[in-house]
Order: C-alpha cells, then structure tokens, then sequence
DNA sequence: TATTTTTTGCAAATTAGTTGCAATTTCATC
DNA sequence: GATGAAATTGCAACTAATTTGCAAAAAATA
C-alpha cells in the first residue's frame, strides 16, 4: 500500500494479508469504513454505520482488539469512559485536542513526542508508542461564556 | 498548601474547601490515600485500600468524578478497558510509560507538551490539558524475549 | 440550633465489552 | 476445484464497571 493515498479494496485485502489475518466479510467492512471517513468512532458507532445485520458487534469488537494488536487501528480514550477507534494511517501520524465544553475535537499534527520516544528508547525501551489526548476550552466556547457572564 | 511536602489532614480540608467541595468522611479518606500513596489506582483498588465499610463504592465513583471536575485527580488510561485515577500534585506533572509485556509503570517527567499547549493557546483554546501515555517493550522483556528465542 | 442543601449507602439498573458454542467460512493442500 | 483443519462468525448468556433512584444521614447555612 503507497502512502498518501485512498485505501481501495485491493488495499484492504493487502493490508489483512500483510497482517496475516484471514479476510472475512466483518473485517472488510470494518476497513472499508474506518480507512474511508475519519473517525474516531466508538464500537457503537462502527456498528450503527456498517450495514443493519451485516455484522454482529461480536465481532466488531473482535475485530477492533486484533486491529490494535496488530497496530492498524488505534485507541483514543476522547473523553471519560469512552472508547474510540480510528484507523491508523502510517503517514498520518496525529492526535486530538477536545473543547471540554462543546466537545468539539480537532486534530494536531506535530505532537513533538518523538523525541520522548528516543530518550525511552536509549534507556532499553524498544517499539515504543503513546497516546496523547488534549483538551481545552475552544475560543467559540470562551467568546459564549463571557458574553453570558458579562 | 505549599508545595513540595505531604498532605496533612489540615491541607486536605483546605483543598475540599479552595474547591468548594464539602468535607465529607469519604472524601476525606479517599484524598488522604490518594496524596499518600503515588498510585495510579482504579476505583476498585481504592475501594480495598479504605478500610472495610468505610466508604461505599458509589461513593468513590461519585467522589473520583467530582475530583477529576475539580482537577484534584486525573486519570490514566494505562491499560485498555481500564481506569487509573492519581491524585494530581500540582508541583509534579509526570506521565506513565507502561510495559506491554509485563505491564511495569515508570514514571516519566519532563513530557515536554509545555510548548504544544502554549501553540494551543495561541489559536484561542484556554486552560489546555493533555493526557499522555506510552506503551514500549521494557529492556527486561527484551532480554527473556531474546533468550527464549535464541 | 433549625432549616436547607448536599451527600451517603444501598440496591437495582445500565452499559460496554466478553465468552461459550455450534454453525459457517476461510485457508492451505491436494 | 475439492477436502479437511483451523479460524471466525452470530447468537445469547454473562460479566464487570459504573450509574442511578431514593430515603436516611450528614454537612452547610442562616
């Protein structure tokens, strides 16, 4: 699969072999889904959006916890006790910042972690990932509360 | 409350009061553990750790919420599926590097997320937090790893 | 101290996620 | 392409974490 560009069938057949995972119905369309829109969905939400019966949420699950494993989707933990899935598309390395009042989420580029991940890694760390998650009051969110306030 | 000493029964008063919270026997117990211990705990193992009958589960639950509100503690999603809460020191921000194999918890300081939130503050967001978490294969492990193997 | 407000403990409910299992599908081999 | 072993599915039952309703108790306020 070339980076940079959309994920085609083909590629989603491709990426499953290379993960040497079997090619089923459920995990097609899981792919097909997290791989064409941007996420990040919980269980739920992957369900709801996946055609009615086609898949059990059984098997979602299933499927999202060996996705992780084999490091294409991965976890963002958004807001409390809420899990959410995204595809993780190797060249789009990126996190999210969460308006704590609107919920509003935007995505960050740049997180500047890699030299973190370095410094683990020169202590005996190997392969090693993190997950950020940030969040703040948006300006829209400050403009509305100062209004009411003032 | 000064920095850099342990909390007295006296400090946590004052925090419960600074934040508006009132002084109830559960939370008292639930601050006294938390800022003596380094933890991170799930609500369970708080649960063990008060003495039996001391404090209903519900209660924790109810507390841990109000103190994540408030900023007194914050949470750590260092395993999937499951909820560490840690009382928040405000003269030591630290984060957790998680051993995927033998699930070991360094602390880590110096994240070096300062410069990520001043950009975010730039563009208008306020009061930015993050929550970071790394996951990394520890040295030992890469040891036993090489050792079974070859 | 009396009154109002908040919090608690308990039990029941809810929810996300997991599991056992038989039926089905996929994969590897012929 | 057929064949059998291995993996995966859907379903339903289950589990564990967290939440909720409510009456009693405790804390804050007047």
């Amino acid at each position: 699969m070339k980076h940079g560009h959309k994920y085609s069938e083909e590629d989603i057949l491709e990426l499953l072999k290379e993960k040497k995972l079997s090619i089923t119905g459920p995990r097609k369309l899981i792919l097909k889904l997290l791989t064409a829109e941007h996420g990040p969905y919980t269980a739920d939400e992957i369900f709801q959006k996946l055609p009615k019966g086609s898949c059990d949420k059984a098997s979602i699950y299933r499927s999202l916890s060996q996705f992780v494993d084999k490091d294409i989707v991965q976890i963002a933990h958004l807001e409390k006790d809420v899990v959410h899935y995204e595809f993780n598309h190797p060249d789009d390395h990126h996190h999210h910042i969460v308006c704590r009042l609107c919920h509003k989420v935007e995505v960050i580029h740049d997180c500047g972690i890699e030299r973190l991940e370095r410094t683990l890694e020169k202590v005996g760390y190997t392969n090693v990932k993190h997950r950020l998650e940030m969040v703040g009051t948006c300006e829209k969110c400050n403009l509305n509360k100062n209004s009411r306030n003032g």
